[in-house]
DNA sequence: GCAGCTGGAGAACGTGCGTTCTCCAGCTGA
DNA sequence: TCAGCTGGAGAACGCACGTTCTCCAGCTGC
């Protein structure tokens, strides 16, 4: 079996596990189990779990972030763009196997006890923050909205994943227009 | 030595470890070796360690909340005191010990596991909501903010955690003072 | 003083799990 | 055909830790 199918396997059981099941209650014999790679060659691919946990956070970022962007890039005007940010969530809690924010579990999982975690999470929200900079920055808006959006999007992600509802992505939404519209003047 | 004076020393101790280093990082042992109580007391007392868990988050919902109304309290004004809500968390995030958020942090570890630990989560975030629902109430404002201004103190505290930073509270408070104002018409 | 109770210190037990090792089936090249 | 390599299955190892057990010092009531 090719390295990188192996290496695309593992991380595709390893996503699935550590995200539904939280990290420390999967085990590597779970990774090999659901992935069909086995112990000898996960250990190749990956040093130590907390490689294999860092490999995962890092392709979700990739793509979390891309299916982001891909969303908000459908909307023509700048200010729309800045709330089509609120409704991919929406979409994102509504999907059946959503579990919260995969970085803000992590933190609270490992971040006391992982510095390649810490590394991840810490990558992660700044490039989430840096792209509503971005958007903010696009629609001609003053800087400073961009970090009550940026904290408007965390609450609802961590309520959503307590709550496992959708609602805190549209009450934030609502939040994040009258803020867009006190900063436009 | 006494029951209760053994309880409250055990529970000092979980508390300390607990939030500064994590639930699952912390060994019986080490609750042990920090309060003083010896291991069977422990196990009288509480009959696992899931219990202790359940009784830390318990005890430390009725302080946190306590410290958070005296300090909204002082203010007079009902207006003010929707604020102040903003200004304890700056004060909190500063502390030295502060390492986020204690029931999302649990939720992060051990949510998808314990049931005693996302029942004590799920009762201090809706607690925290209904007080914020009572101050908007009071101040005559539309019930809807409270929810806006509910997400903003989350995504703060998560943000401070991550960051170890109190600035979020600010832009938090900057972000709830537009909306207040925007509500009150 | 002495039987009997209480509670502490810490050893012991069992389990889970990260990591490594052993063994062997199946392939490759001469 | 056969030595040699590859990779898989799963046993084995070591350690951490939740929980329980053993032993004993010190106290109580007669």
């Amino acid at each position: 079996m090719d390295s990188a199918v192996a290496r695309e396997q593992a991380l595709d059981a390893a996503e699935k596990l550590f995200y539904g099941r939280g990290i420390q209650s999967v085990g590597m014999d779970d990774v090999r189990g659901t992935s069909g790679v086995s112990l000898k060659r996960l250990y190749q691919l990956f040093p130590a779990k907390e490689q294999l946990v860092e490999a995962y956070l890092e392709r979700r970022d990739e793509r979390w972030r891309e299916r982001l962007a891909a969303h908000v890039e459908a909307h023509g005007d700048p200010r729309g763009r800045l709330l089509a940010v609120f409704d991919w969530l929406e979409q994102w809690f509504g999907e059946d196997d959503f579990r919260g924010c995969a970085w803000i579990n992590a933190y609270g999982e490992l971040g006391a006890t992982s510095a390649r975690v810490t590394t991840q999470v810490d990558a992660h929200k700044r490039a989430f923050r840096d792209y509503l900079e971005g958007l903010v920055a696009d629609a001609g808006l003053p800087g400073a909205l961009a970090g009550q959006l940026y904290l408007l999007a965390e609450g609802a992600m961590v309520t959503a994943g307590i709550t496992r509802a959708t609602e805190p992505a549209r009450q934030a939404r609502e939040a994040a227009r009258v803020l867009v519209e006190a900063a436009a003047g």
